[in-house]
RNA sequence: AGGGUCGUGGCUCAAUUGGUAGAGCACCGGUCUCCAAAACCGGUGGUUGGGGGUUCAAGUCCCUCCGGCCCUG
């Protein structure tokens, strides 16, 4: 109810998958009276919960969720339609007097939730044409068709990576500049606390594979033959997450399912450090050991 | 037991008619402005099962031991 309250920082609990942020975003929410929003880029996914870890209703102690279960399968995750939706809710939120806590591991939703990251434009028709011309002429043309365009920005992008380099003509053709591409000291548009979980390797290693086998456990792979009926494989992104690519290789015959699990074991702990590796980057986040951080401390690192 | 075959970095395999070992994956590190649980880049690591011999030189030939697999009995 207090006038301020709006201006209170945002509390992000973030870190690498399995680390256990879940828990602690829980009883930080709690404590301080606030709603929770998902930035787990694959857990925008309505029906993807049992291989993305998404918390069950019943264990969510009557706590509102938000930015979860917001996307069909089959839709493509757009980080400027998090970004706009996202910042909506934390509006929402803070206008009925309640705190916001921000739980996830994908770093570039965080950062462009909380930091003044602009998108520009794009066309799918254009992205699609413009991969076409790359099977046909070849990365390196064109990425030297971008250099010639703009070498300074061409400059900032990886000739290797395809992906990049057909985005960064996409703008270029749909706006008539080159994007602008800089992560590091963008404004802040919404304040916050951003607290990193972390744990010993061995010890992250050893969660993950528990994780994992529970997943299966849980039929996982029921979870994803149903998703295949609901167009899974027709998903660009959603199909690409972690373990259900693996089920999907297995069910194509690319390898015996009884290798999935740890196939998926193994690319989720790439994953694991392709996120610090990431965050990493991050001054503003405050790195503590997830065994013994409470929600008091977090509280604490927020006065 | 006899005959055959194989034994190369954590794993799967390469290595011209002998010339001082390569790759993929794993592992380690990094990049990142909308496919991001994605895409991409770089790096460590083996004296080639043990021992002996032939040779200027052996993973590659010979002997022997150990181990795996196959056939015969």
């Amino acid at each position: 109810m207090s006038q301020n309250t709006s201006e209170q920082p945002v509390f992000v609990i973030l870190g690498p998958t399995a680390v256990g942020k879940t828990e602690l975003s829980l009883d930080l929410a709690e404590l301080i009276d606030a709603e929770i929003i998902n930035a787990d880029s694959m857990q925008l996914y309505r029906g993807m919960d049992i291989g993305t870890a998404k918390l069950p209703m019943p264990q969510r102690r009557g706590i509102a969720h938000y930015m979860l279960d917001i996307l069909d399968v089959t839709e493509l995750a757009n980080v400027s339609d998090y970004q706009i939706r996202g910042r909506q809710v934390i509006n929402e939120i803070q206008a009925r007097g309640k705190r916001v806590v921000v739980v996830g591991g994908s770093g570039l939703f965080i950062q462009a939730l909380l930091e003044d990251m602009q998108f520009p434009p794009g066309d799918p028709l254009v992205r699609t044409r413009l991969e076409q011309e790359t099977e046909e002429l070849g990365l390196a043309a064109m990425y030297a068709k971008l250099m010639e365009f703009d070498s300074q920005a061409g400059a900032r992008v990886n000739p290797a990576n395809a992906r990049r380099v057909i985005r960064a003509l996409e703008v270029i053709e749909v706006t008539g500049q080159a994007p602008v591409t800089s992560l590091v000291a963008l404004p802040i548009v919404v304040p916050s606390i951003r607290v990193g979980l972390r744990r010993p390797r061995p010890e992250l290693d050893e969660r993950i594979t528990t994780r994992v086998t529970q997943m299966w456990g849980q039929g996982f792979e029921a979870e994803v033959q149903g998703l295949i009926a609901a167009g899974l494989r027709e998903g660009v992104t959603a199909r690409k997450a972690l373990g259900y690519a693996q089920i999907l290789a297995a069910l194509d015959g690319q390898y015996p399912m009884s290798d999935a699990p740890e196939r998926t074991v193994i690319a989720t702990r790439q994953f694991a450090r392709r996120q610090d590796s990431w965050f990493g980057r991050d001054a503003s986040i405050i790195w503590r050991d997830a065994n013994t951080l409470s929600a008091q401390d977090v509280v604490a690192l927020g006065s």
